[in-house]
DNA sequence: CGCCGAGTTGACTGAAGTCAAGTGTAGTGG
DNA sequence: CCACTACACTTGACTTCAGTCAACTCGGCG
């Protein structure tokens, strides 16, 4: 399942020490978590945990993408989650995980075994407020998310999430203003278990958003938004 | 706002005392909530919280049912939150609401002003801790609830709603054996804001589940279940 | 008694799904 | 170097499920 293990890094330099689940420890505290931690490497394409499977550790993303899915007996699939660095994958005091964790791209995890985790959440405060804290921020974007794929039509739904991803990636690279340039990092098929449609119309709603100015791409997943406020109006967010 | 004040009561006797934020606390960590602890009401239809509204108390659903909905400009409504006796309002660290909360039934809710509560969950390891497994399990729900909004057809949304209140209100009273009557706490609106459906198509789809057997009713809210089982093979989630 | 709101039912419409055929690109092997 | 395959995506024709609009029942209440 794992690649290649990378070089056992110290958390002073961890790329998502100041933003995961061990980000308000104190000295001591880390100390407790770097005797446990190890990291494990995914291959874009990989499942880290099927549905059903024991939960035997918890982790944070350091690099990479995961998606959570859930998937009907019939083959229905809806993605319920999406995360990114610094982002937490388990939870504690469950045997078992209840959906599928997908690396959608290469992925780095920082791992606790989970009992021991369990113990430093009873023996420290910072990572338990932490956690709680996440998982509330977690439950607002499900929330957000639901309004989404009960409410929208496919031309928002679609918009909603080009513009989610355009404004993130806008924020990454401050310079720039209006028309913002990005490369979708997700197929049509992950697109479409997203929203809750299907890929053919995924893919007409896109020619659509193309053919009325909305958005522009020649190599498919290179997307350029002329006008971010135009294309918010197409999320049904606008009044 | 609020209805009459019920008389003041111990914790010992709350109908809540064992599944509620508090559930894990010692008798001292009791006495520091009950000293800031108070209680409201609201009478069904009445909105608890609107959207934008500055958080000013958190707490604790006493009796009742309540909703929490988000609305788009142009009035679609959807529901994004079920919340019965036990379930936790509002969040730590948060200066305001994100979502309209509405009583669905009369309501009583136990309060704590937000400040005084973040205190308690800063100083005190049970109260945090219980309203992280809280607040894990609402997420756990709002992704199961992602799948019915983005997967489900219209009938199997509305099974999984029936066999879901009918599994809550079970776990409830625990004396009952397979709780399969009850009464529905909401509207058809109500659920049809929750199911991202309209009220005709929630309509014609209790008539059929009505006409198949699967339910029956006279009243309009008096649900009764003979066959759970049954019930659960019409959401979808049964091999 | 008439009004109102909740709910039901019917006729029709339309948005998104299904099925099918196609393009374009990348990789593989003879 | 060119088939051959595989995959991601697009487009068209048709179907269907749920939405829209409208008429109706039922019960409660001033």
């Amino acid at each position: 399942m794992s690649l290649a293990v990378p070089t056992l890094r110290s958390c002073a330099d961890c790329p998502i020490r100041y933003n995961a689940v061990c980000s308000r420890c104190e000295p001591d505290e880390l100390d407790q978590l770097e005797e446990i931690k190890y990291y494990r490497s995914y291959a874009a394409g990989q499942t880290i945990f099927f549905n059903g499977d024991p939960l035997e550790f918890v982790g944070s993303i350091v690099s990479g993408v995961s998606s959570l899915t859930r998937t009907l007996p019939d083959g229905r699939v809806q993605m319920v989650g999406l995360l990114l660095p610094g982002d937490f994958i388990g939870r504690p005091h469950r045997e078992t995980i209840d959906c599928d964790v997908i690396a959608e791209t290469d992925v780095m995890l920082c791992c606790f075994r989970r009992k021991p985790f369990e113990a430093v959440i009873e023996n420290t405060p910072h990572v338990g407020q932490r956690l709680l804290e996440m998982t509330l921020d977690e439950l607002d974007a499900a929330r957000e998310w639901m309004l989404v794929l009960g409410r929208k039509t496919a031309r928002e739904k679609i918009a909603s999430l080009l513009h989610m991803i355009a404004t993130r990636m806008a924020s990454l690279k401050p310079g720039e203003t209006a028309a913002t340039t990005f490369t979708l990092p997700i197929t049509r098929e992950t697109m479409a278990n997203y929203l809750g449609l299907t890929i053919e119309t995924v893919s007409r709603q896109m020619s659509a958003l193309k053919k009325d100015g909305l958005i522009a791409f020649d190599e498919r997943r290179d997307i350029r938004v002329p006008d971010l406020e135009a294309l918010k109006a197409e999320t049904g967010e606008d009044a």
